[in-house]
DNA sequence: AGTTTTTTTGTAATCGATTGCACGAAACTA
DNA sequence: TAGTTTCGTGCAATCGATTACAAAAAAACT
């Protein structure tokens, strides 16, 4: 019972045409007002709800997009998607969820996947362990609109939603010397991905301008959990001159280190600063509140949605646009003395 | 250029038909091997891609799932959809999101999108404002199978997955009777949600259990955020006869609770223990680590996801299949004298 | 060689909605 | 009244893949 009913048992119904009841609900102008009141009763009285893959098969248009990152229940991502679907929902889009598990041959199966799955654009961030870009290259050829979000891949006909990363590295840097941090270490992450490689540059940016030398062994290349935070600063406390200040590129790696130098003794934020990056729900809570740098990812999602969106609309013309957020540096107790 | 090729150019490529194509590439026994070989091949010349869409409404499945949260980029729901997608994906399957904002009229909203996307089922957690279930039954009645997962209704055949919170409840509480806590209050939610009804009924066998009298001024119900956790504990503190200890339905009120002892002066956890519930990622990184319950989300998603698959396995008959899972009471130092 | 059986491929309908084209009827013009 | 518009519907093709059923080709048999 309850079977899905279809334009056809309405038009069965009213003894006409499906083609009628079809151009009735879609309310056309060739049609009498008369019939149209008739069938959106009937259609109403059948309960008749639209086949929305009969729709997409015929129109080549799904009306889903697809997102893929690394992991979706890490808070950054699942804001970011957040931001997505409430852009996107209201205008009848819905929004498929894929992870790669940083994975680069999962990402290649996601893309490979949704486009079977024939959505109308791909929104993402590229994996960490990605080297290649033919996937990329294979879904624009497929005219697919593909937006990279944060984590990017430079290609012709892709737009990018990112934030400064380097004005952010600035931004904390500046704040640490104005704190009157003399000797200021950065833990960065893997080069490879632009990210880490502007923060770097905004932290060096920002010591040269106020007249403070880069020192190489201030700086150090983890990996982004507690444990790594705990041994570079470790190494940076056993150097001749230890550090007075610390800019992580990472909210784990701050942690572990504000761990760090708790066991020796050092009091935050009075002898010692700390700022962290990405503004981790956990740094809040923390007692000794984590200064970091906020990347706003439910805004960044909205905007990804956004450029996806015009994107669309001018399918006819390749935009490539390249918007970049600005991060904002919520200042917490960890770094003020 | 590169439009998608579809069975249809291969027919015409082979000078065969296009129903050869499809059994080819089906591996239909009925077609002789050289035509196998030869289709498969100018398939993949041709970087043939299966249409989903056309599959789907044909067979009328679509092989997505759609999935309901209140709000994606809660952790604790995050991390539930991670879990059905990692046990979905290599399945075929596709995860479809959609957010409630706790909103009954915006989960009647997304039930009935997913249902015009002809999603093969609805994995949900019922959104805390909703009072109706017409529009669960509705589900049924078009035969998609609903699983509902932590937060449910009690509904004629619907599964559901949840965790057991009255022994969450239970065990929190008799930790806390065996660090020797005389004077446990409770913190919990609307008990409209049976979810806090349970782990206050699993409070109360512990403390009968152990001969502890319930005293009602010691349980409080709030909302789940850490000004309310602020106050709460404020008014237990303002009793003539304060409590030792507090478990909490919720880790952000037991936060605030926590912070309220502090500004007390009140040292934890030797004079006060707290509790709290759901394990959130912060608990963990807190200075002084909290002791919660923890749900297992990820372990729940998967769960759903089995029941889901279930289902869809038996579709004649009618499943409604309960499955509960046992908490893990994760000791931190917020409660350990 | 002629017939039956088996193997392989083709024909055409189907899933549900949309849409260009054509047709019949009413309304209007001259 | 005959001819032209206008209006409202119906017919039939289309999107891409699947699949009963039919037909043709090849193989096996007497």
């Amino acid at each position: 019972m309850s079977e899905k009913t279809t334009i056809y048992d309405i038009a069965k119904a009213l003894n006409i045409t499906a083609a009628t009841v079809s151009r009735a609900l879609n309310n056309n102008p060739k049609i009498s007002a008369a019939t149209k009141k008739l069938v959106m009763e009937t259609a109403a009285k059948m309960n008749y709800k639209q086949n929305r893959l009969a729709l997409a098969l015929k129109s080549g248009k799904s009306n889903n997009v697809g997102v893929i990152v690394p992991y979706i229940d890490r808070n950054f991502f699942s804001a970011i998607i957040r931001g997505i679907e409430e852009e996107l929902y209201p205008l009848g889009y819905h929004v498929i969820i894929c992870q790669t598990h940083e994975q680069e041959s999962t990402e290649i199966d996601n893309i490979n996947a949704l486009l079977n799955a024939q959505v109308d654009g791909i929104l993402m961030s590229v994996s960490k362990l990605t080297t290649q870009t033919d996937h990329f290259e294979y879904v624009l050829e497929k005219n697919v609109p593909l937006v990279f979000f944060d984590r990017k891949k430079d290609l012709k006909g892709v737009s990018t939603v990112t934030i400064d990363d380097f004005e952010g590295g600035y931004r904390a840097t500046k704040h640490l010397i104005d704190q009157g941090c003399k000797r200021i270490a950065h833990l960065s992450g893997d080069w490879s991905l632009e990210i880490y490689k502007n923060r770097y540059e905004g932290y060096k940016k920002a010591l040269t301008d106020h007249g403070i030398a880069l020192k190489k062994e201030y700086v150090i290349k983890t990996k982004s959990d507690i444990r790594a935070g705990q041994k570079a600063s470790e190494k940076l406390l056993m150097l001749p001159e230890p550090p007075d200040a610390i800019f992580s590129s990472s909210d784990y790696v701050a942690l572990g280190a504000i761990q760090q130098l708790k066991k020796h003794g050092i009091k935050i934020p009075t002898e010692f600063c700390v700022v962290g990056f990405s503004n981790e729900p956990f740094t809040k809570f923390l007692e000794l509140s984590m200064t970091t740098v906020d990347q706003s990812p439910v805004e960044m999602g909205k905007m990804a949605a956004k450029v996806f969106l015009e994107q669309v609309k001018d399918s006819n013309v390749k935009i490539e646009k390249k918007v970049v957020l600005s991060p904002t540096l919520k200042i917490r107790m960890s770094s003020v003395k």
